[in-house]
RNA sequence: GGAUGGAUUCCCGAGUGGCCAAAGGGGACAGACUGUAAAUCUGCUGCAAAUUGCUUCGGUGGUUCGAAUCCACCUCCAUCCA
């Protein structure tokens, strides 16, 4: 018990550390308005920013990822957008390595980091540097549990993992054939419970100095705009957009084509759905998103919300605020 | 004016005398998440003093121990005949 209490070396040495390793954040729901603001605010602290989304890393993909235009970016200078091709892998890992080694970059040039996304997990895979180092790129063995998931039923791979990891069993549902696959492999791989391996990740301390902003407004107006910009994303060509990707020889299992917006279309250049159905999912699913996101936000630690209701709509009052907020936590 | 079919909980839609607060789907809401995360998965959805009680299946009245289900009339919708 009493060893929460004291503190060790590391620890002081992260304390000292601290005030040079100062992180911004600036997140919330999908089409709430984060790029307009975070422009606004890096200019006022002398900033430069880094996507902190799961699309928008890709080229080609610019309408449906809703990726900010170079000329909107008002010379901000932005990392982590255009710099894969669609073809390519993403996940945690790889960006949680860009994103260190952009916030190194920044900070060498004495500019303050500002992680700008709507990706809950990425954000925080940096914000607490999870370890996920632990195992290799080979993934024969999730085909292998997937097959079993498909042929056996999820109850079959889920009695593997209970004998291996019932800890784990408590918090996976059996359905959840991803996650039951990732607890697995986790095992196999580094001999390692993931539940014990959560558990000690969970206890990070963040090695920044750091503001967490959720930008949100009214759900119902939250909504609407998501729907209006479904739609607008549609007069803009993102159906072209997707045909091209196609033509380029993207398919549905790409970890890119699993995009909102993409998936559908490509659905519907395949003749599964009618455009008005797909057109139809990509509101409904991006609802959902939004509100997942939320979720995930919400039960996030040392978060600051930022509700555009509470200002009026006011960019400057909000952006006021913010720098309030970070001149108390010593940011600026 | 006549004929037939229909009106069910936020929406679609099953239910044709008790096992019905009413299948299923959608939406809404809530949650999980530590190498696919714009992914994947879960819960919940008439009201309440909540293992029980109350109100609900277009409206009114009736039959019955008992009706969303049967009967009569009315209102509205759809198709067809005039």
């Amino acid at each position: 018990m009493s060893e929460a209490n004291l503190i060790n070396d590391t620890d002081l040495m992260n304390i000292a550390d601290k005030d040079m390793k100062k992180l911004v954040i600036l997140t919330g729901p999908t089409a709430v308005g984060k790029s307009a603001l975070s422009i606004a605010l890096a200019k006022e602290i002398g900033g430069e920013i880094i996507s902190a989304d799961s699309m928008q890393v890709y080229r080609n993909m610019d309408i449906g990822s809703a990726k900010i235009l170079s000329e909107e970016m008002d010379g901000v200078p932005h990392h982590l957008i255009d710099v894969l091709e669609p073809m390519e892998e993403f996940n945690v890992v790889i960006f949680q390595k860009m994103a260190k080694a952009a916030i190194d970059e920044i900070r060498s040039r004495g500019h303050i980091p500002i992680l700008v996304g709507g990706t809950g997990f990425y954000i925080q895979a940096v914000l607490y540097d999870i370890d996920f180092t632990h195992n290799d790129e080979d993934t024969s063995l999730r085909t292998q549990l997937e097959e079993l998931a498909r042929t056996q039923g999820n109850e079959v791979l889920y009695e593997q993992l209970k004998q291996i990891d019932p800890e784990s069993c408590e918090t996976i549902h059996a359905n959840n054939v991803k996650r039951v696959i990732r607890a697995i492999e986790f095992y196999r791989k580094t001999g390692k419970k993931i539940s014990q391996h959560n558990k000690e990740q969970h206890e990070n301390i963040s090695p920044y100095h750091f503001a967490y902003f959720v930008l949100n407004d009214d759900r119902a107006k939250l909504y609407e705009k998501i729907d209006r910009r479904v739609d607008e994303m549609i007069e803009q060509g993102l159906v072209a957009e997707v045909e091209k990707l196609k033509a380029m020889g993207c398919t549905r299992d790409l970890v890119s084509m699993q995009g909102l917006g993409y998936k559908e279309i490509l659905d519907y250049l395949n003749g599964s759905c009618s455009l008005e159905e797909a057109i139809y999912l990509i509101k409904r699913d991006t609802r959902h998103f939004a509100k997942r996101q939320l979720t995930w936000f919400r039960r996030e630690k040392d978060v600051t919300w930022v509700d555009k209701q509470i200002f009026d709509y006011n960019s400057q009052q909000i952006l006021d605020y913010m720098m309030e907020k970070l001149y108390m936590k010593n940011i600026i």
